[in-house]
DNA sequence: TCCTCCATGTAATCGGTTACATGATTCG
DNA sequence: CGAATCATGTAACCGATTACATGGAGGA
């Protein structure tokens, strides 16, 4: 069930990149879907080279500071994610600690329930518009240089994204509206 | 952040249960929303006592059996859910594996992933048809007897688990139709 | 006969989060 | 002058999952 490994050779698959790139591309580019933080990044890592699954690329020494130390995915490791991605899973759960509180509304008072719904509102609307600014960066670079392009894998994934947030907007403006 | 307690509590809230009970209602009930293992639900109900948000309201004793230990939750509970229901939250992060699976899907074969996700659809077609049978028996019991009713918040809850779902399905149509 | 249901609980393990540690550079 | 960035890693803790344990009733 480890996914990190899965995640993190997924980010390989596509570039060579050290620990320190892969945390920062979970916490940023790959944002809301997962975090990673370095105490799971280097072991991981770690494991994977000495599996064969990744190995050292480079090392950059910058004479003060750690060897900056970049891995490349190897084709065991292609193979491993390959077959991985064509597993069947089982179907994940939701879990959104804010459905349990909605779950909760009838017993609180309605007119602070509809504000926190707003607030929670105006959260998804952020992520909303980082996400469709994040497709139109990925479209531009996609029509400059096409082929059987990993960033359209990119694209629909963030897509995915964009339609959660709206719908999540949706349901929320149901809510307020229901509370009137 | 531990959530597994207002989970308990939430449903506590609407009727006295035991231990068994909340793990019967999460794993079935409340199905893909929230699931808890016996490990989870009996240490924690044993604290939840200990600190005076629950007391024990019956014990059934079935001769052979260990006793059946029914808890209904206190006012002091009541108090501790409702602060929790209108806090302010971090924004959940969506990991899903199959979304990791289409970010790799550039790297595998194109027929073989659409009937990966063929599988995936059908999953969540599945899971929107049990949805659906929840809301209308949920609307049956809402109609006979009505008044500020918990049970139009779990609606909204299951309501989400819908649109959810339909979503789900939809972008698995996109994403067949692209491969196409 | 064997499996599932009831009903409580414990133990081992695993994955993730937060915090700690180092240490020079660059930016406000 | 203090904070953030780069870049590696370790340690402590906490929550969740899986498996184990008991033991009789009732159905396949």
């Amino acid at each position: 069930m480890s996914s990190i490994r899965y995640a993190l050779l997924s980010l390989l698959a596509r570039e060579p990149l050290s620990g320190y790139d892969i945390k920062l591309q979970m916490n940023n580019r790959l944002g809301p879907f997962w975090k990673a933080g370095s105490n799971q990044v280097y072991p991981e890592m770690a494991k994977m080279e000495a599996e064969g699954l990744i190995e050292l690329q480079a090392v950059e020494q910058n004479t003060y500071r750690p060897a900056r130390k970049v891995y490349e995915i190897t084709e065991a490791g292609r193979d491993v994610l390959r077959k991985w991605t064509l597993e069947a899973g089982e179907l994940e759960k939701v879990r959104d600690d804010f459905l349990l509180k909605v779950y909760n509304s009838w017993m609180v008072d309605p007119v602070t329930m509809s504000k926190r719904i707003e607030e929670i509102k105006k959260q998804h609307e952020e992520r909303l518009a980082a996400y469709e600014e994040k497709i139109a960066e990925l479209n531009r670079l996609v029509d400059q240089a096409n082929g059987n392009n990993p960033l359209l894998s990119s694209i629909s994934v963030v897509e995915f994204g964009v339609q959660y947030e709206r719908l999540y907007i949706e349901w929320c403006d149901q809510l307020i509206s229901k509370s009137k």
